[in-house]
DNA sequence: AGCTCTTCCTGAAAGC
DNA sequence: TGCTTTCAGGAAGAGC
């Protein structure tokens, strides 16, 4: 699954190949994951590609005004976000088009840009340059950018099991299943732990631990666990470095215990129980007696 | 506020 | 063997 190891990973690769290209036509298969198909199809042939960023997990090809005669002022970002199984290509427009490709951008350089996704659980969507500061706003902090004093004050008061604020967008962006699982192993954090009873220690180490296992990651070149590959069509090599996520039965790195899963904010989590001490359970509430 | 459940979708794996 | 069922999961929305 492409988290922010992977999309920056795909994001460094279409750096390299994409600004400066014009896009010449747009050809679209099934749609019902893009906001509006049809703006995609009208508004971007002719616009040129101006650079490539990645905001969490998404992919923000931005494009520079003046493409379209009768579009002269638009500055808008195609905005790409991969899902589950959502691959981003460059390929000639000769080479063989794998399943589930949706999405053609071509290129005047004779290439194409492809978006593949069997289970299309990805998102494509137009954001104008007015409304990319409201879009960025609505995403937490970058993980690899938030300071320790404001990583605490976005952890430290909040009731939530920490797994469940390590995957939402709204707190951190770009955190998954993968690295939120990973991160807590390094950190020593079960991942039903509440987030405000944790020591300013464990909190401080989880920062850490966080931006130590996604700048890995990113050396990797992601982890390939089903569909992920780079925009090149290559895999990454960080699932041989999983130490927790689908490791369950297996012996722990550190201490041999077992590798347990279980289901938290909705999600399997991976942990080992002794490295991953789990929260004190709660004491059964006295029961008001009746009168 | 925060949790669970549901929905979207398909292929792999498990079950019979 | 071959068909059917179950499961996985990022994000959003409903309901509690």
């Amino acid at each position: 699954m492409p988290e922010l190891p992977e999309v920056e990973t795909v994001v460094r690769g279409l750096r390299t190949s994409l600004p400066g290209r014009t896009i010449h036509d747009v050809r679209l298969g099934k749609t019902d994951f893009i906001d509006d198909p049809v703006a995609l199809a009208e508004q971007l042939p002719g616009s040129r590609i101006s650079g490539v960023t990645r905001l969490g997990k998404f992919i923000s090809i931005d494009l520079a005004p003046g493409g379209r005669a009768d579009n002269p002022g638009a500055r808008l970002h195609l905005v790409i976000h991969l899902g589950m199984t959502g691959q981003l290509t460059t390929r000639r427009s000769s080479d063989p088009v794998p399943p589930h490709t949706h999405v053609f951008f071509a290129l005047d350089d004779g290439r194409e840009l492809r978006y593949t996704d069997v289970r299309r659980f990805g998102r494509i969507l137009l954001v104008p340059e007015s409304g990319i500061a409201v879009f960025r706003d609505r995403l937490g902090a970058e993980p690899l950018e938030i300071t320790l004093q404001e990583f605490l004050a976005r952890f430290g008061s909040r009731r939530a099991r920490v797994k469940a604020l390590l995957l939402d967008q709204g707190v951190l962006r770009g955190v998954g299943n993968i690295y939120a699982d990973e991160s807590l192993f390094r950190a020593r954090i079960h991942p039903a732990r509440i987030a405000a009873n944790l020591t300013q220690t464990q909190l401080s180490t989880l920062h850490q631990a966080v931006r130590e296992i996604l700048t890995a990651a990113i050396r990797l070149r992601g982890s390939s666990i089903s569909d992920y590959v780079d925009s090149d069509g290559k895999r990454g090599e960080f699932q041989f470095r999983h130490r927790v996520y689908q490791r369950e039965g297996k012996p722990c790195v550190r201490c041999r215990e077992k590798i347990r899963r279980m289901i938290v904010a909705g999600r399997s989590s991976h942990f080992c129980p002794r490295c991953q001490p789990p929260p004190r359970p709660r004491k059964p509430r006295r029961k008001v007696r009746k009168p």
